[in-house]
DNA sequence: TTGAATGCAAAGTTTTTGCAAAAGC
DNA sequence: GCTTTTGCAAAAACTTTGCATTCAA
């Protein structure tokens, strides 16, 4: 290891990182480190171009195209989730292992609420088995307009 | 208006079309016109290189620039919605005016299924309030893996 | 006749890839 | 030492745009 992780909140992550590397027989790296680092730090949905911007500061300052194929490793991994929210650019957030949450997305400011709601968790397994689909995962958007956005206007 | 509409069952959509040409005080015109036909009688969620290819045999064999155009005019008309599956390109489907309805995907043969769901819907309402939020629309899609392709492993 | 629509190719965006050099194990 | 990772730039993939021409009203 390079360098030792410093999100200790994040310490489930790193090791289910760690176990994915050795599984795959991967390499561990500097770079990585610094731009899982960052990705854990910023909390929030984020394209690989954001993340980029922000590790300019860092003594590392990696490539954008490692920052592209950290994000990819992390998907194979199954630590981060892809979302497309219609703007062209993917953006990435963390998948926590047991809670999922779907989000509320605000059509004027494009702030992202994330919410849960177990009785929606429970009807999508009721559709998924009636159509006798073995759910993996969902994504649930809700669009609108947040109160801030619609106090403005 | 230089080509008649065919698919009648989608008259609706037609009359949409034309009331939003006439607001916005734009022409009609036969590519244009061969190029819904098309996306209409494909039913499906469809990208803009697909209706391309479609078309391709077609007597008036429209741009790929012109498809890309007219899939966008579609939807400042509301009148198709635009998707990111996550495979790099955006697929549309008709947006029917009042029967709101999700997606089941299944990861391994990309099948798509659509259903609906009126407590699910009802319950979106809610959370929304909850949060303060005026909800234009949502989007729910359920993965995981098809009755078909679960059989095959 | 006037403004919109088209086709083509060029440009724009976002993401991936090839390759030589550097780093991890 | 052998293999993975990196950085850069080039390429790829998808979509939009500029411009001269054609077409609709």
């Amino acid at each position: 290891m390079s360098t030792k992780p410093k999100s200790n909140s994040y310490a489930w992550f790193w090791e289910r990182l760690e176990q994915y590397l050795a599984k795959a027989q991967l390499k561990q790296s500097k770079q990585r480190n610094v731009i899982i680092e960052e990705f854990l730090k910023l909390e929030a949905h984020v394209s690989a171009e954001d993340l980029y911007s922000h590790l300019k500061s860092s003594d590392q300052n990696p490539g954008l195209a490692t920052v592209y194929r950290t994000l990819n490793l992390l998907k194979e991994a199954g630590l981060v989730d892809q979302k497309q929210f219609s703007d062209g650019k993917a953006v990435f957030e963390v998948l926590h292992p047991d809670s999922h949450h779907d989000h509320l997305i605000c059509l004027e400011c494009h702030q992202v609420i994330e919410f849960h709601n177990d009785q929606i968790e429970a009807l999508q397994e009721e559709i998924a088995q009636k159509y006798g689909f073995a759910l993996k995962h969902h994504s649930l958007d809700l669009f609108g307009t947040c109160p801030h956005c619609l106090k403005k206007a």
